[in-house]
DNA sequence: TCCTTTCTGTATTGATCGATACATAATTCA
DNA sequence: TGAATTATGTATCGATCAATACAGAAAGGA
């Protein structure tokens, strides 16, 4: 409460929201000091009295980017009354976020740090942990198909959720390329297709 | 034939080889020209005589690493019978090629060059091209599916083909989080789960 | 044996990287 | 008001980036 010292001219919370977008379009490596404190309207030092580190602002980005961006994604998977239904508007919802116009396309947890290196490695492991909480999800949700008798009782959650998973990463090279919302929906489509076989049979 | 000058000590074929897989773990920009020479065991002004620039030695590696790595892969699609066999297998040897003992994990061209940037134009370029003909590739097989009589009328060609593309540009970051090879050939399964249900009703 | 050509290794270029030193400005506390 | 504290802008820091200058070495052609 007590503010002592001379007062922040700028809205952290702002200058972050713009460091994301910085580091969703470029990438954890691609994304220079310059390029962020351009965008943020700050000098370096600021930043660096603000968040610490490149390193730090990312980490601080990507859980932004989780709550907001991230949110929009995954509240589906709550939301809706069926596991089918609860993938469907899951996907159908990264569709739909990875192809807004006037903001980058893809998704910052899939392709912000792919390379591990040197001095990137603490980088990498947080996006590769919020991968793997994402198939947790996933996994959970078809648990609980599982457990409330709309999948069969020999449905291999792990390999769906893994699968699903898969598709959604593999949506933001899709979307990096420039496919538009409906090719994206098109991907969903294949992917719900194989609810089918897999909830009918179990497992391939 | 005539070669004039002194002649080059280092073997360039098997220099472009460790040029090749330094890209393929640390993609474009991560990889160093320090990096690239301590690999290809040469200075860099050998390098740069022999490959011009650190992109032009990028897209000679990219050439190389589709026509070896690549025709592992995609070789499938011709040899097979079926469309569904060609698909299957497509994905199967993309399962066992991402998840090789003591190479880089994933693909180079799917992982390779994600973040359009600047100076970066070419490659990102390149990589889109090579990504986008592999789309084709997987098309002309399943329309030659629907020429042949295996598959109905009415599949949609398009939708298929690109489904299976993101699938595999999917698990070139699976394998990059670590998946083994059963995790990867779990998604196949859950990818070719997906084929009963287009191929007997069109697309869903 | 020169001359030309090409490659090699050392050393270095200007640019940019992430990160700071420092003086000054703006605020709170006493 | 004066001391303490924190932020800001300028001007950098050493390290590393991709790329070369340059001199000497190794080959062919004359």
């Amino acid at each position: 409460m007590p503010e002592r010292g001379r007062p922040r001219t700028f809205d952290r919370a702002a200058a972050l929201r713009r460091a994301m977008e910085v580091f969703w379009a470029k990438g954890y490596e691609g994304a220079s000091i310059s390029d962020l404190t351009a965008a943020m309207g700050i000098n370096s030092p600021s930043l660096y009295a603000a968040f610490g580190s490149k390193e730090a602002l990312f980490l601080e980005a990507t859980e932004l980017y989780t709550r907001v961006e991230g949110t929009e994604i995954w509240s589906a998977l709550d939301k809706a009354p069926t596991a089918r239904q609860a993938v469907e508007r899951f996907l159908r919802q990264t569709a739909r976020a990875y192809s807004q116009t006037g903001r980058p396309q893809g998704c910052l947890i899939a392709l912000g740090a792919l390379h591990q290196d040197s001095s990137r490695g603490a980088i990498c492991d947080d996006l590769r942990r919020r991968r793997a909480e994402n198939r947790e999800a996933l996994l959970r949700r078809l648990e609980s198909g599982v457990a409330e008798g709309e999948l069969p009782a020999d449905f291999d959650c792990g390999t769906a959720a893994t699968f699903y998973a898969t598709v959604q990463h593999g949506m933001s090279i899709q979307a990096r390329d420039g496919a538009s919302r409906s090719a994206l929906l098109a991907t969903v489509a294949g992917a719900m297709a194989a609810w089918i076989a897999m909830a009918s049979t179990g497992a391939a």
